[in-house]
DNA sequence: CTATTATGGATATTGCAGGTCCATAAAGAT
DNA sequence: ATCTTTATGGACCTGCAATATCCATAATAG
């Protein structure tokens, strides 16, 4: 239960060019340098912020990478679920268990119309899922801008 | 970044000893059966959660698992904490780095005298810590108990 | 004593995060 | 045109943690 690795070097990677000029590229020799990761491992995780239209990228001599939009328009979600995929956090494996039956077997009759339940009405599921909005809700709220913003805040203090 | 399976596994047989009759002993076969896994690997899972003052248990004939404590004292949290441990799901990796160093280049001077900061002030950290709070609280919340009541309120409306 | 049941160590299996390498394509520089 | 720089994506390797099984041992009821 943890974030990966990547997860933290797509954050420091953002803010660092969220710092840069706008307009000006920043190459993944530097990027890495800078993140103190190999530029081959760090490539694909640009690679993958700019498929999802966080970052966008120059081949060629004078190339590099930039965001896409603005800083405060990046949230921490955006780049998270980049890396980490868009799964729920608790997913329902044993949904043929003889338990799961049992919480369902009221509901089993009231849902005979609808033909499918997939684990709405399990209390369990709601309070796990109830869990990850929690988290999602504040990364949304949570832009890169912001963060930039109270550093400066922070120095001039 | 997704719950462990044994995680789900914990909660449901924890659900399970809560919906059984105080006092009465359940063995890690009818366990195992309900959640339509193996003995041997749940055993690890129930080991696990006596250990952390969740379940009691007893050998020999007749023995088995029964609750350690009340249902309303044992919260989502509790029992997920005993498998996925109790790590930060963010943790800064790259402290040496160069642009850790960029981002503390001012607080350097002023933690000169409490001789450590541990990232204390980084906004990335703050955000991440935030972000897990949220979640954290909300399972806090949530007991094992309270999903057995809304159950049954359900079942009667 | 015997049957039953949990415990913990050892060990296999598997999936995946972490990481490298290289052939290719795109774009600027000459 | 050609060369150099830079990103891209496929193939691949590696190590570790989650998953899973087996067994020898201990504890307890009858
Ligand atoms: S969490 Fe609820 S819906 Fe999911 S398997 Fe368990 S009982 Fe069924
Ligand atoms: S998240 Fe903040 S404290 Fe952690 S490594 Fe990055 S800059 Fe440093």
């Amino acid at each position: 239960m943890q974030f990966s690795k990547s997860t933290g070097h797509a954050l420091h990677a953002v803010i660092h060019l969220a710092r840069a000029e706008r307009g000006q590229h920043v190459g993944i020799k530097e990027l890495a340098a800078l993140l103190g990761v190999s530029e081959s491992y760090l490539s694909k995780i640009m690679s993958k912020l700019r498929q999802d239209g966080i970052v966008r990228a120059m081949t060629g001599a004078s190339g590099g990478y930039e965001l896409a939009k603005s800083a405060n328009l990046i949230t921490f979600l955006d780049v998270i679920q980049v890396v980490e995929g868009r799964q729920k956090m608790y997913e329902c494996f044993n949904l043929d268990s003889q338990q799961h039956q049992l919480f369902f077997e009221s509901e089993e009759q009231a849902s005979q119309h609808t033909g499918h339940h997939e684990g709405n009405g399990c209390l369990v599921k709601k309070v796990m899922d109830g869990a990850e909005q929690q988290m999602v809700h504040y990364l949304q709220q949570h832009t890169i801008q912001g963060v930039l913003d109270s550093a400066a805040a922070t120095s001039t203090k």
